[in-house]
Formats: structure tokens, C-alpha cells, sequence
DNA sequence: GTTAGAAATAGTCAAAATGACACTAAGATA
DNA sequence: TATCTTAGTGTCATTTTGACTATTTCTAAC
């Protein structure tokens, strides 16, 4: 039988020495063979009792102490060249975190944080996995509103702007970005102020709960029938 | 351990009895425990020997004598409570196939084609999986050149424009999407006409093959990152 | 032949969306 | 009080989109 597997991509944003922001994530260094010390995406195999986004939250916590506001399914990768031992099946997820969550996260022998666009040699096809997740990341990006995901609970429209400009790795016209933001009518104004800046006192925004329009996978792409999201639920 | 399983949603176009474009998908009938006697998707156990995309052409041609020009993965189902007996993990990929090829196809006592929009209770999840494969062909429609995966290699406007139609379920002005299409530049006109028809005989298109934007996954999504941007920018 | 019908193809026009950029507002700080 | 910095607003030209109109080119009916 093949062997079953899980793996994260988990992304969290963090300003360079220029002050920009940019893309990192966590790999864990590999105890065993094959490709044993090399880093390689946290996870590990499925255990009989649990669901695939169990064993990932599972291994994720395990291996990097992260708890992901947002995981999602990344694809399914089973070539049988994969593995230079035994054929092995991974399901992989991708993630994103706020700066605050990540200090809660192991670091030191075993994990190690990588700006995406620096990363080293990884076992297994995990460069190639990478990619992928930055691309469907950026994808995203720009039709949802996954950028939350990398936020806090409420946000100035500025943090908001430098989440997209970290992932889509350009400049945008902030005048340009209000008013986009503004007319998806995502966000909500909280009518409270940030004070101690050395500017004007920007407002702060949370996202507006009402309508999610994350895509979940299948689960909640079906936003549209509230009978049918709700049968969904059950299959989690 | 896990059973490891694929299966494949594969669509394709019919005119209906007032000649509108509708989406059918084949399924076949279950002979064994758990769902015996009910439709299911077609798709069976992954074997050792291969690959997930192989396991799921293999299986389709051995149920339904089918091979569509299109297929990719759509996602992994790993719910426990998926199957009352034992748990399972389905690999699910989805695929088009054109008017043509189902010529090919079996259909009888054990396959049966019924109408996207009007299908019976299926086994498993199976229901479910439909509505997201159908979300997944609508939205996928909207920025990529999947259309031509239920056309031969040449067709002409009004056919391609029956394609988005029939997916899309709506009606489109022809010549708007004249012009979308030309402007996309996806299409190149091959010079020869269909001839016969009671009205202006209509020019021949073909792909243009130098560029491929169907999403085959992360393996051809790399390297094509550039051109893909373009035209998502494009049709936002 | 001539003409009606039907779809192919081309063209028009206003509304909406987008990108570049100027301008005013409101705080801290020197 | 002047200056700096970002928040937030407004403008304008260009592009895109949707709804329509007009013209072309065939077959079939007359």
C-alpha cells in the first residue's frame, strides 16, 4: 500500500531591512532518511483516526508550534519518482499566519524560518511545492480576501495595503487601494483611531464577517445555497 | 491503513430538446458494498504501480471507455465519515471530454449519462463533488482556455461561444465576445470556412498551441506564471 | 432571378473600471 | 509655528464592458 501523507506550505509576512515586506516560511529539518537533515515542509503521515486538515493542523503544531488562522488545500502530489524510498502520496495544505502567532513558534536546530524567494535545497519535490503555493498565494490574492489571514482582528487600511504589495511584490497606489477596498465592501470602518503616530491617525478596519468569501476547497464554495453550505459543514 | 481511491467528474456539452448547450457527466452503477446498485462516479483503488493521473485514466477507460483531452485534479476528499464502511481518501480529478469521444463511451445497464442539472442521489459524497467540479469548470472558464476541451481542433465562434453558454448557463452577445476572444488572442483563424450553412458561412479558428493556459496543476503552472498574471489582470 | 431569412462580422456609444497623480487633513516633532 | 509624514479625497484620461445597430454573405423560398 501507499503510503499516505500530509504537508503545509505556511506563509507569514515580515519586513525586510529596507522595510519591506516579504514572504517566509517554515521548514523542519528531517530526522530520518531519506534526504535525512535536509529541511523539508512540516508534516507527517496520517494516522488511521483522523481527517486530512486534522493531521495537519496536528503535525503543524507538533513540528512548528503554529496554529494557521487559514488552511487550505494545496494539491495532491503522487508521482512515483517522488520518494527515492518507498512511494509515497502528499496531501499538502497551505497556510497563513500573522506576524503576532509566529512568535509562539518553535525556532532554533530543528525549524528555520526562509524568505520564500531565498529558500535553500528542500527534500523531497518541496521547491517545486513551494512554487506552487506561492503562485496559487498570489493567485488568491487577488479575486478573495485571503489577506486577513495575515492580519490581526482589526487592521489600518496601510497594514492591509502591505500585505498585498509583500505578496504581490509591487507597489500599489494607496489612493488606488482605498478605493478598491472600499467598493468590495469587505472591510468595515470601526470608527476608532491608531494615536502615537507621528501622521494623521489612521482608522481601523476589520473585515466584514457577514460575507466569507474565502474559498475553503468545496466546503464553502457553495456559498450561495445556505441549505447546501450547511449539509457541507457536516462533511468537514 | 487508509484506502487510497480515485475518481473523475468528466463533463460534456449536449444540446438539449430546444437545442441549448447543457452539461452531462456519465456514472456508473456501484456493484459492490457500501451504495451496491447506486450511481457513483467512476474512479476505483490507486494500484502500486501508479500514479494518481494514471490510476484515474486507467480506471476511466476501464469503466467507461473514455479519454478526455482534459483532465485535471480537482481535490482530495478525506472526511471520515465519507463512507460507512472504512475510511477512505479519494483523489478526485475532473475532465472534459468532447461531443465526439463519447461516441466511444460505454452506456447501458452499468453507465448511464445524465444532465449536470439534473442528477440522481449519488453514492459517497459523490452529490457534493459534482457541485464543486461544476464550480470549479464555471470559474476556471472565466479566465483560462479550458472551453476548447469539449471542441474538436478547429470550430467556429458560434460553437466556442455555445461552449461558454452551455457552461455558463447564460446567454452572450456574439459580438462582444467576438471581440473578447480576439483581443485574448487565443484563437487564430485558420482560413477555411464551413460551407453549407443557410447563412454566411462562418470562419474556422484553431487554438493558437504556442501558448497553454489550462492549469495542469503545479507541474505546468511554473515558467507560465508570467503569462497567466497578464491574463488574469486582463480579465479582472 | 429576386427576395426573405439567418447568422457572421463590423461598428458605435455610453457606463463602469482602472491607473496616474494632485490636493487637502491631521497628527507628531523640531 | 513651520515642517514632515501619512491619511484620506478628488480629478482626469484611458481602457474595458455591455447593449445595440448596421452591414455582409450565404441558402432557400418564391
Amino acid at each position: 500500500m501507499r503510503t499516505l501523507a500530509v504537508s503545509t506550505v505556511i506563509f507569514t509576512l515580515r519586513p525586510d531591512d529596507s522595510g519591506v515586506m516579504k514572504l517566509w516560511l517554515p521548514v523542519v529539518k528531517r530526522i530520518r532518511a531519506p534526504f535525512e537533515g535536509m529541511w523539508a515542509l512540516p508534516g507527517g503521515p496520517l494516522r488511521e483516526d483522523e481527517d486530512l486538515i486534522g493531521a495537519c493542523s496536528r503535525t503543524l503544531l507538533e513540528t512548528t508550534g503554529l496554529e494557521p488562522r487559514y488552511l487550505e488545500q494545496l494539491y495532491a502530489f503522487g508521482a512515483l519518482d517522488r520518494s527515492p524510498e518507498g512511494s509515497v502520496v502528499s496531501i499538502v495544505y497551505w497556510a497563513l499566519v500573522g506576524q503576532a502567532e509566529t512568535v509562539s513558534a518553535f525556532e532554533g536546530e530543528n525549524v528555520h524560518w526562509f524568505a520564500a524567494d531565498d529558500l535553500p535545497q528542500l527534500a523531497f519535490d518541496h521547491n517545486l511545492i513551494v512554487e506552487y503555493a506561492l503562485w496559487r498565494l498570489r493567485n488568491k490574492m487577488e479575486y478573495s480576501r485571503i489577506a486577513h489571514g495575515f492580519l490581526g482582528d482589526t487592521f489600518t487600511l496601510a497594514q492591509l495595503r502591505e500585505v498585498y504589495e509583500g505578496v504581490l511584490g509591487r507597489a500599489l497606489d494607496p489612493g488606488n487601494f482605498r478605493r478598491m477596498i472600499e467598493a468590495s465592501g469587505s472591510v468595515v470602518a470601526t470608527g476608532h483611531r491608531v494615536s502615537g503616530t507621528s501622521h494623521r491617525p489612521p482608522q481601523l478596519y476589520k473585515y466584514d464577517t457577514s460575507i466569507d468569501l474565502t474559498d475553503q476547497g468545496p466546503l464553502s464554495a457553495l456559498g450561495k445555497s445556505a441549505e447546501l453550505k450547511k449539509k457541507l459543514e457536516k462533511t468537514r
